[in-house]
DNA sequence: CAGTGAGCGAGCTTCCGCTTGACTT
């Protein structure tokens, strides 16, 4: 028995502490916070001075049993959650939690988890502070005060279960902006010029010399009198100029930059990258990988710079230590860096060893020598011309650390390969090979990726590195926002070229607009972001989060009575909340495109019980209106009339078949053809605008033939296991209910008693769908009741 | 697996941050 018990939050981390320590402690942990608010209602008493009622998470029950016992058994016991907001409330949950006494507790913080810092923390400890601990419960109390007020208002307003809170609905709004700025954007249109010069170099040798006009020309009449003037102009380099310049490297990586830099540069998405790290952090591979710090420990420093020498020399050697900028940053951790910064690969999955490799050459770059660059621009005059064509050129003198690392950026638009110029001299007259205006469009706004958006949030001090991967899930789960591509649009621009004394005029197509992985806002996400910014403009601002950062700073400073910040909060929303509830419409984001040419009647669209749809008359006409649901590409805000009208065309009678009429139309799973009750999907190649009865009756037969040898064949006496073809190959199915048969075994030889068996070796067939690999609360109470039920039999 | 857009009006849903499992398909 040890006679000393330290907690720490992470298993893994107590693992490496203990190792530190010695036999004289032992060191559990609580696996992140063990009490919250209660679940049942909103868990705070307003009657009682905002009173939280905390209780013991029910996955944390075991914990907080067995940490009960361990403290019991031991002389002192050390808290040693992190120093931060939430780290000092899990210190004091787990004091007034496990009852513990003041004069054999004490409290301790480390920043690095190297020997040095945890033995001077043992020498070092105070008490808990409980100011801080105040800032926390104020923090906690106001988002469930948020989520849970205004979730029941978007409930009753516009479609039950949806959620809203004070990072969630930020982000929504984030999205929803950027959408529209996109679809507002007009795009204008310049010239510019670029022209390819030709010369001898000093060698002799034929050069070429590309270079670009430092001026752009609004229209086509201006840039194609330039040209016309440059057919009789001369050429003549007016100057050389070389100026150094450096770049430095980025600091260590944060959570933030971490998931940035992982899907720019290795396609991760934001989950993907923090579940790999997860495992290289329980593996002793790298540190913490939830952190907003760039320092690195002294220990990490050093090792790094004897690195750095022994593979490229005392030369590429240079130190710094970063600065967190980022907003609200709490700094409990160190930035992310391999654990052992000698160990330059590990074993383990692609994913894990890329990762890894992305840390290490970030850590390692960021103690490395600037690199230092040379900038070579040529200026050339024209006769009778202000303006002047430039060649740039860039070339590396040293290095430094892009011997190892280059951070990425997320525009990776035209980024012209500078590189090495011809040697030329001033004076020196040139002969222009060709001469090429070209018409350029301005770039809409990018929309937002999972990585961009942690970024803004992050930026705009909205959410903390454990919940930047949650944040983004949740709205995606909560159908706001959906991940998806936005194929190219083909685009006309003019190219003018002149070669020689001849100008030509031609119009070519390029690909614009094309996006991959990006954040869409659905029509729910604009219909819900609207709404709240209209009646609750203050908690969907984006310093909302940054103000009531301010006041808990004053909370844990002790200037401010925690409750007292809660109560002029509350006193302010809640009112706002009843009167919406009260007097607000409800919302369903119709929006009125016109008249349908045919009947007269209204055109609009809005969202229905099963989902966006547009709508031919309105409910108060005594002929009840039209209805079809909008296409999965098309969306409330940005549909047209035209689009809209197309809708109606389906369902279409396509003649009939066994004197039983033939209709095709989209239903939730695609085209298809309605024929005496049964369904028939239309294959992807088949347009159900187009499709002929002929083809139509095709596909139907090829359906029943596939029907036909679907059956195996029956079992039992009334033939209550049926041994069919699927999709995925031979099953059999008894009371709705489908089950493998294992491979090596001919389905055809199946027997009754055969199938019994395999019955009983598979319980759990059926038994699934549901959940959907979401995990949310419910999924999780299904299971534990699966397991009690199991329990009882 | 499937074509709805209304209506009886039960009882349910939800937040942000801290941490890891335990599950199939």
């Amino acid at each position: 028995m040890s006679k000393n018990l330290v907690i720490v939050e992470s298993p893994a981390k107590a693992k490496t502490i203990e190792k530190f320590l010695g036999n004289d402690y032992r060191v559990m942990s609580s696996f992140g916070h063990i009490r919250d608010l209660a679940e049942k209602g909103i868990g705070i008493d307003f009657e009682n001075n905002y009173q939280p009622q905390y209780i013991v998470t029910s996955d944390k029950k075991k914990v907080v049993s067995e940490l009960k016992k361990a403290s019991k058994e031991a002389e002192m016991i050390w808290l040693a959650s992190d120093e931060d907001r939430e780290g000092e409330a899990i210190a004091w949950h787990l004091y007034e939690e496990l009852k513990l006494k003041k004069d054999n507790t004490k409290r301790i913080v480390f920043h690095e988890i190297t020997k040095e810092a945890i033995l001077h923390a043992i020498e070092t400890p105070r008490e808990i502070d409980i100011h801080l601990v105040d800032a926390q419960q104020a923090r906690r109390v106001l988002d469930r005060i948020v989520g849970f007020e205004l979730s029941p208002v978007l409930w009753r307003k516009v479609r039950p279960s949806l959620s809203a809170g004070r990072v969630q609905s930020v982000a929504v709004r984030l999205i929803v902006e950027r959408e529209r700025e996109i679809n507002q954007f007009i795009p204008e249109s310049s010239y510019k010029v670029n022209a390819i010069f030709k010369s001898i170099d000093i060698k002799g040798q034929p050069v070429e010399l590309k270079t670009e006009l430092q001026q752009r020309f609004s229209n086509k009449t201006e840039a194609l009198a330039f040209l016309e003037k440059c057919k009789n102009s001369g050429f003549t380099i007016d100057s050389i100029v070389t100026k150094p310049a450096k770049k430095s490297p980025a600091p260590p990586f944060t959570t933030s930059t971490l998931q940035q830099e992982a899907a720019r540069k290795l396609g991760f998405s934001v989950a993907q990258t923090m579940q790999v790290a997860q495992r290289l952090y329980e593996a002793g591979k790298i540190t913490y990988m939830r952190t907003d710090s760039v320092n690195l420990s002294d220990l990490a420093i050093n090792t790094s710079k004897a690195e750095i020498t022994s593979m490229a020399g005392q030369k590429y050697v240079h130190t710094r230590r970063f600065n967190t900028k980022t907003k609200g940053a709490q700094e409990a951790h160190e930035a992310i860096r391999p654990s052992y910064i000698n160990v330059h690969t590990v074993e383990g999955t692609t994913q894990e060893k890329k990762l890894y490799e992305l840390i290490w050459k970030r850590t390692i770059a960021s103690q490395m020598a600037d690199a230092e660059l040379e900038k070579t621009s040529i200026y050339i005059n024209i006769s009778d011309s202000p303006y002047q064509f430039i060649a740039s050129g860039e070339v590396i003198v040293f290095d430094g650390f892009l011997k190892v690392y280059l951070e990425s950026t997320d525009d990776e638009s035209d980024a012209e390969n500078e590189s090495l110029l011809p040697a030329m001299k001033s004076g020196e007259k040139l002969i222009p090979g060709e001469i090429v205006a070209q018409q350029r469009f301005t770039q809409k706004p990018a929309r937002y990726s999972e990585a961009s958006l942690v970024r803004k949030l992050e930026e705009l001090g909205i959410g903390r590195p454990s919940t930047y991967a949650p944040t983004i899930s949740t709205i995606q789960n909560r159908t706001y926002v959906e991940k998806g591509d936005r194929q190219a649009d083909k685009r006309d621009y003019n190219v003018l070229k002149l070669i020689g004394d001849k100008i030509t005029d031609k119009i070519k197509t390029e690909n614009t607009g094309a996006e991959k992985s990006k954040l869409f806002p659905t029509d729910i996400g604009i219909v819900v972001n609207d709404f709240l910014t209209e009646y609750f403009p203050e908690i969907l601002s984006f310093d909302f989060t940054a103000n009531v950062e301010k006041e808990f700073d004053h909370i844990a400073d002790g200037k401010t009575q925690w409750t007292k910040s809660i109560d002029k909060f509350y006193k302010k929303f809640h009112p706002i909340v009843e009167d919406t509830m009260k007097n607000s419409e409800r919302q369903v984001g119709e929006r009125i495109l016109g008249v349908d040419p045919v009947s007269g009647r209204q055109l609009s669209v809005k969202i229905g019980k099963f989902g966006p749809l547009a709508q031919i008359g309105t409910a108060e006409e005594e002929e009840k209106p039209v209805f079809a649901s909008l296409r999965r590409d098309q969306s409330i805000e940005s549909i047209t009339l035209e689009d809209a009208l197309e809708l109606f065309k389906l369902p279409r009678q396509l003649g009939e078949l066994e004197e039983k009429v033939m209709t095709v139309a989209i239903g939730r799973f695609g085209p298809y053809i309605r024929h005496d009750g049964s369904f028939y999907s239309l294959p992807k190649t088949d347009d159900p605008m187009e499709i002929t009865a002929e083809r139509a009756v095709e596909i139907i037969e090829a359906k029943r033939e596939e029907e036909k040898n679907r059956l195996i064949c029956s079992l039992g006496e009334n033939g209550e296991i049926q041994v069919l073809n699927g999709r995925f190959g031979p099953y059999f199915t008894c009371e709705k209910v489908n089950y493998k048969i294992p491979k090596g075994i001919d389905p055809a030889t199946l027997t009754f008693e055969k199938c019994r068996e395999l019955m009983a070796a598979q319980p759990d067939a059926g038994a699934k769908k549901k959940g959907f690999g979401r995990k949310t609360t419910a999924a999780k109470k299904t299971t534990a009741a699966k397991k009690t039920t199991k329990a009882k039999k």
